[in-house]
RNA sequence: GCGAACGUGGUGAAGUGGUUAACACAUCUGGCUGUGAACCAGACACUCGUGAGUUCGAUUCUCAUCGUUCGCCCCA
C-alpha cells in the first residue's frame, strides 16, 4: 500500500520551507518589537476548552473539530484555533495576576480543522497571532490593528484592506439580536436551512448569509449601528479615529460578523487580492472578545488578538513574487580524489565548517568532472579538492567555480583566504555583490 | 456537507480499443582514468491514481473508490 499524506495536510519542502521560515521570523520580530512574548500552548486540549471558548453555534466547533477519545476516554480536540487555549494557559498559570497589564502574549503552530480543502485552505495550517488581554482601551485595539499591518507591510504586501467593524458590548447584542429575532420571526419560513439553525443558534450570523434569495430580507433586516449603547459606539469611533491618526486606512463592513461566538466591540479581517486573481479569503482576522477568560474560569479579562494564516500569506508572497530569493547557499564543496583520503578530507570539511562556512562534501567515489558537476548542481561557490599528494602534504587546492582560479592551501591559509575573501562585501547596505539578503549572506560579516 | 472538472515518468506534457506508451527538460553512465556548465552516445513509466466490469484484448469505454483542483458553505 502506498503511504501518502494525510488529506487536507501538506508537506512543506525545500525553498518552501525556507519561505516558511523567514516569513515567520518576520512575524516574530515584529511581535517583540511591540513587547510581546512568546507562549506555546500544547496542540491538544480537553474539548470543552473549545467548545466553552470559540462557542457551541459556531461551525468551527459544530463540524470542524477533530476530536476524539483518548485511551484514558478523555475527551480531546487537536486546536482549531489558539485564543481559547492561549486564555486556558492564562487561566491556569495565572498570568493573570499581575499589575503589569495587559499581557501581550504572540504564538506561532498548527492548527486544524476538518473541512473541505481548497486554494488556500487546509485541514493542518499554521497561524501566528497575538492576544493582548486585560485592558479594554480602543488604543489597545489599535495597538493590535496596527502590529498586523505592519507584520504584513513589512512582508511587502501592498493594497492591503482593512475591512472592520462593531459587535458592540452585551448591552447592544442583546437589544440588537432581540431586534433580529422579531425581524427575521416573520421572514424564516422562506429562508435557507443554514438560516433556519442560524434563527435559533445566533440570529447574528444570519448576515452572514450569501444565500441570493435571502438576500433582500437580510438587507431590510435592522443594523447593529442602530442598537450600539453609547459606548460601544463612542468605543467604535474612538478607535477609528485612533486608526486614522496613525494613517491605517480601512473600510467599514456591517456585514463583518466573524464567526467564532466569543468577540465582541471591535472586529477586523485583511484582505488581499494577489496580481493573478486569485482570491484566499482573509489572510488575517481578529478581534476584541470581553467573556472568553471569564468563560473559561479566569477574571472576567477583556482582551483583543489577532491571526494570520501562514499558508495564506505565504502562497500570495508567492503568487506576487515577493518572496525574498532564500535559497540555501553552499559556500564550499569537498571533492576527495580517492577513497583513501576520506578520513583527511571530513576533517578538513569539519575545519571549515568550524570557522562558520556551510560546506558540503561528495560521500562516494566518482570522477573529478563528476564531482565538479555536483559542485556546480549544488551552486558551491568554491571547490575544495583533496588528493593523495595534498594529504601528504596537509594541503588542498581551493578552486573559485566562477572565476575558475585555483590555489594549494594549507587549511589554515585557505581559511584565512576565504575570510578575505568574504569580508571584502558588505551586507549591511543589503545590495552586496554576493547577492546576500536578510540574514542570508555569505559574507559572515556581523557573525 | 453540496455541485463541477481532472488524475500518463523526477518535472512539463502527447497519445491510441490491439502487443516497443511520443517528445522535451531534469537525472545517471560512458566518450574525457586529478579539473565542471558545450558536444556525442546510452540508460530511465515491474499497476498509464486504485479496484471492479464490458471485451479475444483496456492506458483508452463503464461503474465505484481515492486523490487533486475549482465553486458553495465556513474560515486563516
Amino acid at each position: 500500500m502506498e503511504v501518502k499524506n494525510v488529506k487536507g495536510t501538506h508537506d512543506i519542502i525545500g525553498e518552501e520551507a525556507n519561505a516558511y521560515t523567514s516569513v515567520e521570523s518576520l512575524m516574530k520580530t515584529v511581535a517583540e518589537l511591540y513587547a510581546y512574548h512568546e507562549v506555546r500552548p500544547p496542540v491538544l486540549e480537553h474539548s470543552e476548552v473549545f467548545i466553552r471558548g470559540v462557542g457551541e453555534s459556531s461551525d468551527v466547533v459544530r463540524k470542524e473539530m477533530y476530536d476524539f477519545l483518548d485511551k484514558g476516554g478523555r475527551s480531546l480536540t487537536l486546536r482549531p484555533e489558539f485564543t481559547a487555549g492561549i486564555m486556558r494557559l492564562v487561566v491556569q498559570n495565572k498570568l493573570y495576576a499581575t499589575n503589569e497589564l495587559p499581557i501581550k502574549l504572540y504564538y506561532l503552530g498548527p492548527v486544524f480543522r476538518y473541512e473541505r480543502p481548497q486554494l488556500g485552505r487546509y485541514r493542518q495550517f499554521n497561524q501566528f497571532g497575538v492576544e493582548s488581554i486585560g485592558h479594554a482601551s480602543p488604543t489597545n485595539d489599535v495597538d493590535v490593528i496596527a502590529l498586523a499591518y505592519t507584520i504584513l507591510e513589512s512582508l511587502g504586501l501592498e493594497n492591503l484592506t482593512l475591512k472592520i467593524n462593531t459587535l458592540g458590548d452585551e448591552e447592544s447584542r442583546n437589544s440588537y439580536r432581540d431586534a433580529l429575532k422579531k425581524y427575521f420571526a416573520s421572514h424564516i419560513d422562506n429562508m435557507c436551512e443554514d438560516c433556519k439553525s442560524r434563527f435559533e443558534l445566533n440570529p447574528l450570523r444570519i448576515l452572514d448569509c450569501k444565500v441570493e434569495e435571502d438576500r433582500p430580507i437580510i438587507n431590510k433586516a435592522p443594523r447593529i449601528k442602530d442598537y450600539l449603547s453609547s459606548s460601544s459606539k463612542e468605543r467604535f469611533v474612538k478607535v477609528l479615529s485612533l486608526l486614522d491618526t496613525i494613517g491605517i486606512k480601512y473600510e467599514i463592513d456591517e456585514s463583518l460578523v466573524r464567526g467564532l461566538d466569543y468577540y465582541s466591540e471591535t472586529v477586523f479581517e485583511f484582505h488581499y487580492q494577489s496580481q493573478n486573481g486569485n482570491n484566499y479569503g482573509a489572510i488575517g482576522a481578529g478581534g476584541h472578545y470581553s467573556n472568553l477568560m471569564k468563560e473559561l474560569g479566569g477574571p472576567e479579562y477583556p482582551g483583543i488578538g489577532f491571526s494570520l494564516g501562514v499558508e495564506r500569506i505565504v502562497s500570495v508572497l508567492k503568487d506576487d513574487n515577493l518572496l525574498p530569493d532564500i535559497s540555501s547557499k553552499l559556500d564550499l564543496y569537498v571533492m576527495p580524489m580517492c577513497e583513501c583520503v576520506h578520513g583527511f578530507a571530513e576533517s578538513v570539511a569539519c575545519e571549515l565548517r568550524a570557522s562558520g562556512y556551510v560546506t558540503d562534501m561528495c560521500y562516494d567515489q566518482t570522477k573529478l568532472g563528476n564531482m565538479f558537476k555536483r559542485a556546480t548542481n549544488k551552486n558551491a561557490k568554491y571547490a575544495v579538492i583533496i588528493g593523495e599528494d595534498e594529504m601528504k602534504t596537509n594541503k588542498l587546492v581551493l578552486k573559485d567555480l566562477e572565476t575558475q582560479e585555483q590555489k594549494t592551501l594549507s587549511v589554515e591559509e585557505a581559511i584565512e583566504f576565504l575570510d578575505n575573501e568574504f569580508d571584502e562585501c558588505h551586507c549591511e547596505d543589503h545590495e552586496c555583490e554576493c547577492g546576500c539578503h536578510d540574514g542570508h549572506c555569505s559574507c559572515h560579516k556581523g557573525e
